[in-house]
Order: structure tokens, then sequence, then C-alpha cells
DNA sequence: TTTAACATTAACCTTGACGTTAATGTTAAT
DNA sequence: ATTAACATTAACGTCAAGGTTAATGTTAAA
């Protein structure tokens, strides 16, 4: 099958990121990309969209690299254990604890957003009230 | 008024911060508590409240402390404005249009934690499935 | 074939958000 | 009056997440 493959700048300009910051990625294990003979990167289409959910869990979650490292790391295991690797049902239930505390986690971090939101929305009301009796006075 | 004041090691155990730390917040002009003639630092409730919600942003939205200044102060301006400080409709209407933008940020991170939980709650479907297979097999 | 535009590693630099240590002052209790 | 347990500032250290620079190799096009 003929996969087609990106170099480094393509996927700088694909993801936004900087090559020095995807390099860096690849420093931590987050991506492994091939190599050419002559030892340039080469990326696939999958390696970029691990790369945007890299992205995205760092800006939107405000998880550490590590911490999105254990969290790829943790589906992945599960993942293979779906397609077909054997796991004893200790093993099972444990991953399953895991990823219950992660979604903990992101619950947390929804409901103090929507409380941040709500506050701001608030505001916002005020303010759009504050603004039409201004205009009412105005017009006297 | 009698006012309630804390020194710096209460606050420190009330909200889970170091002593560094709050001070350091404090180079950052996000908390500004008042003196003792000593020197000593005096923080009221409402300062710790404010510590809590500079936790609160830092940990969910995953705000660097100069965002989370800039917030504050945008809050800070617009509650002026709402209780008597006067402001020309334009000084307005860019408020309201910075709190829309910090709405549309919220509203974004919102979506892509939704997204994140999303994923975590079918493999964990998936591994439960996986789970009663596997006891099912067991009994024979 | 030489040049421009890519790529590589290695090494040091920077910024944010604190940790740590040192030297010293203050307060409350004994 | 002394001591323990607080407090202060100042200064240097650290760690993550890259930025920047230097020296060098590769590739595609003119």
């Amino acid at each position: 099958m003929g996969e087609k493959y990106y170099k480094i700048e393509d996927v700088s300009i694909k993801t936004g990121l900087t090559k020095r910051a995807i390099r860096y990625y690849e420093d931590l294990n987050l991506i492994s990309p091939k190599r050419t003979d002559s030892g340039y990167r080469l990326y696939t289409d999958e390696d970029i969209e691990k790369i945007q959910k890299i992205i995205s869990l760092k800006d939107s979650l405000g998880f550490s690299l590590s911490e999105i490292k254990a969290a790829l790391e943790l589906d992945k295991n599960v993942k293979n254990i779906l397609s077909g690797e054997l796991a004893d049902a200790e093993t099972i239930d444990n991953y399953a604890k895991l990823i219950e505390k992660q979604i903990e986690l992101i619950e947390e971090k929804s409901k103090k957003l929507l409380m941040a939101k709500q506050k701001f929305e608030e505001l916002l009301i005020d303010l759009s009230k504050l603004k039409q009796k201004s205009k009412e006075v105005n017009k006297e």
C-alpha cells in the first residue's frame, strides 16, 4: 500500500506547531515517525492526527505533555486489548479504573469551565442592560 | 467593622498553595494583601476567595497566570462600571467584546473536553463488554 | 554542478511558575 | 529574657516546554 509521507515542514504547516516542538514531542516519545535512509523524518496522516490530538489535549485540558503521554498510552493499551491482545480480568479492571479517573478529572474541569462561562455571561447581560439605559438617557 | 485577617501560613493551609506561590502571585499583582506595621502580610476572606478563583482558573482552564490576571482585571473593570463608574458607549462595547471572546474560548475548550470525555467513555463501554465476554468463557 | 531550500544533531538560552536556602526580623509563650 | 515558631527579602536553583544558533548534511531545480 502506497502510504503518503510528509516531511517536517509540511507537518509544521498542517499543525501550526514549530518544527522544534514537533521534534521535542519525539524526544518525549509522544510520536515516532519513520526515517528516510538519510535520516529525514517521515510523517503519516496518522502521525499528524496524533499530533493534533496532543495539541487539543494540551490546549483544552491544560494537560502537561507527560500527562498526555500517559493518557495516550492508556488509550493504546486498552485498544490493544480490545483488538485481541490477551489480558486477565485484573488488568482489565485496572485499566477501567484509570479511565474512570480520567473521566472524573474531565468532568471536574468541565464543571469549573461552565461556572466561569456563566459568570462572564452574567457580566455580559448586565453590561447590555447598562448600555440600554445609557441610550435612553441620551434620548432625552 | 472588625474584619478578620489571616497570616500567610493560614492562607497556605486554606488554599493548598505554598507560601512561596502566594507571595509569587503578589509579585505578579494578582493579589495585594494589607501589611502590619512590621511588614507581615494580612489576608482577608476576600483575598482568599480570589486566590481560590485563581487556582480554579489555572487548573480547569489551563490559563497562564498572566491570562488570569487579564481576565480578573476585565471582570473588575466591568464591575466598576456596573457599580457606577462612568464609561462611554465605546468603552462598554469594547469590554463586551472582550467578554464575548472569553466566552468563546471557554466554549471551545468545553467542546474539546467533552469530545475527550466521550472517547474515554466509549473505551470504558468496550472494556466492560470485553469483561462480560471473558466471564462467559470462563463459565464453560 | 552549484545553489537554494530544505533537513539533521548538539548545545546553549529563555520564560513561567515556582522551590530552596540564607540571613534576618517579629511574636507568643514560657 | 530567651526560645520556638512564625514572618520577611534576596538570590540562586529547577523543571517543562520549547526558542535560537551553529555546524553540517540532503535534495530538487536551474
